[in-house]
DNA sequence: AATTATACTGTATATATATTCAGTAATATT
DNA sequence: AATATTACTGAATATATATACAGTATAATT
């Protein structure tokens, strides 16, 4: 996918917003009117350069005939799905994201920032099973009783949150496995975020 | 919302199709020739009165100014959420419609119709919990290991399906909930759909 | 040093498009 | 019985629109 200058972007921003307004395509003096240029050609090139880059089709010899490209879809519309494997953390480096799901507004209570996607059956008993995707909101800011994804250097890890003074408690939900006791300052410990919904796809 | 006549939906249909298809909307020409007309002016009149019934707006003097009125939205858009209460059967009813959520394509692996408020934990160990969003696929082809939504007169339902024979066995993931046994012939015996994802808020 | 891409202005024009007007005809409503 | 609505054909036209051509200028690439 080849890089946009500042202008073409300014080109491809105006033609979301066109349509998204308008429910159809700007026209080439659509555009000239919206970022101020005083020639159609103007609006012409970029829409030649936004083609040629891939970013758009355009429907030679129709009015309005600009058509977005899969390509040219919102980055943010869409949601990583990350794999929680045993001794990996939870990045959103590209190599962990497994695949995007379109973004959903409603879809959950509160806003979230990827799912989780899990592995064993340490929460078993929270409903939360194998393979099940958990919305993670990311936050340092969790309370007793919230589901968290903790990190303790190089593993990650899904259990129930429970602290006092100086001590945390890191509760699976599953009597095979085994509750977690660590110092708040421990090198390495770090609160991810914490669940805000699933989803099972099965 | 004023009735449409044949011809009028027809034109309406053709709209929306070639939105999809091309991305930006008809012109009078277009309809023309998707729908057989020999004068623009055929196209002109059924667009005026779509926008006399509000089905769509025009944006006078603009090329291919149709707008589609959220009237105009397709109604499989979003999905019914529907309570599963102890004595009630879940149809597609308005009173038991708690709410409707955006639809998303590729949010399970296979198509669904509607989701289900799961009351209860009669499903624990399968990792459905209380007020989950279970959703239903209609469907009477199941097979064993399935969780069906069953109906038993006015009694609805979920449970994993065993079959041998004309026998069925409506299995809980739940030790402190018993199987029930019935004859596939019963009267007001029937399988509603089956589970094909979830989906939890909290 | 020559070429290509970016980023425009300004003019011109063929044609794509909306839209009006004049009809015809069948059906529904008042 | 008169009027309005639906459902078109057919012709005409003003204008909306894409698009080519001629320039100017700067920055990046070969």
């Amino acid at each position: 996918m080849k890089e946009l200058t500042i202008q073409q972007k300014k080109v491809l921003q105006c033609i979301k917003f066109y349509i998204k307004k308008t429910g159809f395509p700007p026209t080439r003096a659509d555009i000239c009117r919206e970022l101020g240029f005083k020639s159609p050609n103007a609006a012409e090139s970029h829409l030649r350069a936004l083609e040629k880059k891939s970013y758009i089709t355009i429907e030679n010899g129709a009015s309005r005939g600009i058509n977005l490209t899969d390509n040219s879809a919102e980055k943010s519309q869409t949601i990583p799905v990350i794999g929680l494997v045993a001794a990996g953390s939870p990045t959103l480096a590209d190599e962990n994201i497994e695949k995007h799901i379109p973004y959903q507004e409603s879809l959950f209570l509160s806003e979230f920032d990827y799912f989780l996607r899990v592995k064993g059956l340490s929460m078993k008993d929270a409903g939360i099973m194998e393979d099940d995707l958990v919305a993670i909101k990311k936050t340092t800011e969790v309370r007793n009783g919230d589901i968290v994804v903790a990190r303790i250097g190089d593993e990650v890890t899904l259990k129930y949150f429970q602290t006092s003074g100086n001590q945390v408690k890191l509760v699976p939900a599953n009597d095979d496995f085994e509750e977690i006791d660590i110092n708040k300052e421990t090198e390495g410990f770090f609160i991810e975020g914490k669940s805000v919904g699933l989803i099972r796809e099965n």
